[in-house]
DNA sequence: CGATTGGTCAACCGCTGGGTTGAATACGGC
DNA sequence: GCCGTATTCAACCCAGCGGTTGACCAATCG
């Protein structure tokens, strides 16, 4: 999985069980078995899921005897808010000046609009 | 396709292609051709990607004589940053807690906490 | 030391995702 | 009505994902 940070940060949160994790661990560390118990699934799985978050950032995982304490690291979300906030807001800025457009000028909306369609 | 709509949001921004669409986007509509020409794949290809987009609720489409225009759906970043925003919260929360905690008490740190590790 | 607990590695399996090509559909121009 | 343009549908291919089981490490307990 050699993919940019982004695409992994969001395939990562793309899986339901990956998600009820992260929002497990948003309450406090947790070892595997721990993250596993509310699962319907097999140890293996929950670690690869683990390897996931991991690999995309979301969480770090340290030692503690036989225990390997799982721990969310907040930053990354910055990393997909600003990816979101950017587009957002353009998008919204768009649709705000379309607004305008519509307001200005009643008549221009049925019949076709001059030549060309490319521009904006 | 039948996933949660999260799990839909995330996983159609997984990919970069997908992303670079929504960027384009974001400046202003396009048609399928339109958002074709940058990348070096087929237009089937480019569609079936518009479908993914759309069945995530971040892209409409509606119709210009042949032409399918592509419109960014600003909305639905907040169901991923409502989403984000509050997890990333609590784990900063705790962050700062546990800040807290080290710095009232600078000696419990290295040797076993006393008994049980499960709670918090 | 051997046994137990906690977790990972490896191989495999069925399904989906992203890509292709080729045929079909939906319009507008003539 | 026919042709060209814009886009989608259908079938297929291959890589990767999420799941399994079984074997393997790591560390503590007796």
């Amino acid at each position: 999985m050699v993919a940019d940070p982004l695409s992994r940060v969001f395939s990562a949160l793309a899986d339901p069980t990956r998600r009820d994790m992260v929002a497990r661990l948003a309450i406090g560390d947790a070892t595997v078995s721990e993250l596993a118990a509310p699962f319907d699934v097999s140890l293996q799985a929950v670690s690869k899921h683990l390897k996931v978050l991991e690999d995309a950032g979301l969480v770090s995982r340290s030692r503690d005897a036989q225990r390997r304490p799982v721990h969310l690291e907040a930053e990354v979300f910055d990393l997909m808010t600003k990816w979101i906030e950017r587009y957002r807001r353009r998008a919204e800025a768009r649709y705000r000046r379309l607004d305008d457009v519509l307001r200005s000028m009643p008549e221009e909306s049925a019949p076709p609009p001059p030549p060309e369609g490319t521009a904006s």
